[in-house]
DNA sequence: AAGTGGTCTAGACCACATC
DNA sequence: ATGTGGTCTAGACCACTTG
C-alpha cells in the first residue's frame, strides 16, 4: 500500500510511522487481540530501516496501544479485562475472593448535563445500578451511564447471564473495548440509597470514585460513580 | 577504569551497563545535578558500541535516575524540589498561591515501632510538626519523622530560616536528596490536635496521606503523615 | 565551531515460541 | 525448522546548546 513516508514536518520518522499505524489500529484494520504484520514486513512496506520501524512499534507499546511478545509477535491490546475498582479499598479477611455483582436497576433516561457532555451523545442513555459484594458482604454501590446507540444490546433482554464484570460484557455484546480509564477520587457523605444498599447509616463517610472510561479511539464510553465505606479506602501512589 | 564488561549472566549488556552506572551514581561519583561523561566517552570506556550505551542511559532515564537534555548532556536528577502534597487537595480560590509552612514543634524522641522499622535507624529520631497554609488559611497538618544521625543539622539552631519547603532544606543542610516517595491515602476522623490546628471540629472527616520518602540509594529518609479536610480531597489517577 | 544527544541505516546474531 | 521479537554493532548525519 504505502510506499515511503512523506516528509515528517516537525516530527521524527518513527513518530510519523507510529501515528500511521495508530490510525490503522483505531480504524479497525487490526482488531483488538490480533497480530500486526512482522517488523520486517512493516519496515519493507513503509520503505524504512528495521530499527526505525522498531522504534515506532516501541512507541505504540509505551502508549499501551500494542503489546509486544518475544517470539510471537506484536498484538493490538485487548481492552481492560476486569474493572480493578477494588484496588482502592482494603476489606478485611476477604482477600483473593472473587467479587460478585448484582444489577439493582436498569433504565433508559436523560443523563445529567455533565454526563451528557462527557459521553458526547445527545438524548437518553442507559443507566445501570449495581451492588458489588465480597464474601457475601456488600462493599460497593455503583451507578453507570452508557451512551445509547452503542449499548443498545444491553438495554434489552435478561440481565441474568451478565456475569460479574462489565467490561468483558461490553466487548462481547457491544464490541466496545475499554482501553483507558480516568478515576477521580473524592470524599462524600453516603447518600441514602447507597448507604441502605451497603448496610451503613445514611450520611456515613463515603469514598467516591468517578470513572470516565474510553475506547481505543479515545471516545468516552462510560461514566461511572462508585461509592464505598470511606474507612475501608486505601490507595498507594508512587511519585518520582 | 573499566574495560569491557564481564559476561552478563541473565542480563542484557545494556542492562548490566545501566547497573554499573547506577552504582557509580548512588556511590556519589556524579552528585545530583552534575553531568555524566558524554555517550561517546562512556561507550569507549566500557568497550561497547554507541547504541548500546545509549540504551543503558535511556534505561536510567526511564527509571528517573538521570535526565537527558538534547545538546547539553546527561545529568543526575536533582531530588524532588517541592513536596507536591497539595496535589491531593482542591482548595477553593487559592489557586496558584504559594503555600506557607510554619513549624509547630521540634522534638527528639523514640519513634513508634512502624516508623522505626521503616527508617531502619535504632534509637531516637527527630520529629517535626508543621502547619501548612494557603492564602492565610491552615489546610494541612503534618508530622514528620527523620532519622537522627543524618538529620542532626536540623535538630539544633533556629528554625526561622527554614522556608516553606522541607526537601530543599534537606538537600542544603543534610545533603539528603529525596528521589522517590510513596504516598498511601486513607480517610480517618481528625484527631484532636490536627482538628484544632485546622480550625475544624474534632472527629471531622479527614484525608490522611502517609508518605515514605527515599533517597537515591533507596533508603527511607522520611516518614510523614499529612492530615487535611476530607471534603477538600480530590485526586485523579489514570489507568491503562 | 565544537560538543552534546537524537535519528536513521544496514546488517549480524541471539533468544523465544511454534509447528 | 521457521518465524518472531531482542540485542549489538559501526557508522552517517541531524538538531540543539554553548562559547
Amino acid at each position: 500500500m504505502s510506499a515511503a513516508v512523506d516528509t515528517p514536518p516537525g516530527q521524527s520518522r518513527y513518530g510519523a510511522l507510529a501515528g500511521a499505524l495508530r490510525s490503522r489500529i483505531v480504524g479497525g484494520d487490526w482488531p483488538p487481540g490480533h497480530a500486526l504484520p512482522a517488523e520486517q514486513q512493516l519496515a519493507a512496506e513503509h520503505g524504512v530501516a528495521l530499527g526505525t520501524m522498531r522504534r515506532a512499534l516501541e512507541l505504540l507499546a509505551e502508549q499501551g496501544l500494542v503489546e509486544r511478545v518475544h517470539g510471537r509477535g506484536t498484538f493490538v491490546k485487548q481492552g481492560l479485562a476486569g474493572a480493578p475498582m477494588l484496588r482502592f479499598f482494603r476489606f478485611g479477611g476477604s482477600e483473593g475472593e472473587a467479587p460478585r455483582s448484582r444489577i439493582l436497576a436498569r433504565d433508559v433516561l436523560a443523563p445529567p448535563a455533565d454526563v451528557a457532555q462527557a459521553l458526547a451523545a445527545p438524548g437518553p442513555a442507559l443507566r445501570l445500578k449495581r451492588l458489588r459484594s465480597l464474601g457475601g458482604q456488600p462493599v460497593l454501590y455503583e451507578e453507570s451511564w452508557l451512551p445509547l446507540p452503542l449499548f443498545q444490546p444491553l438495554a434489552d433482554g435478561d440481565t441474568a447471564g451478565w456475569g460479574d464484570l462489565l467490561y468483558p460484557l461490553f466487548a462481547a455484546r457491544c464490541g466496545v473495548h475499554v482501553h483507558r480509564a480516568v478515576d477521580t477520587i473524592g470524599f462524600v457523605p453516603l447518600p441514602a440509597a447507597a448507604a441502605r444498599a451497603l448496610k451503613l447509616a445514611s450520611g456515613h463517610p463515603g469514598a467516591r470514585v468517578q470513572r470516565r472510561a474510553h475506547d481505543l479511539a479515545g471516545r468516552c464510553v462510560e461514566c461511572r460513580t462508585s461509592l464505598g465505606d470511606a474507612h475501608a479506602f486505601q490507595y498507594t501512589v508512587s511519585i518520582t
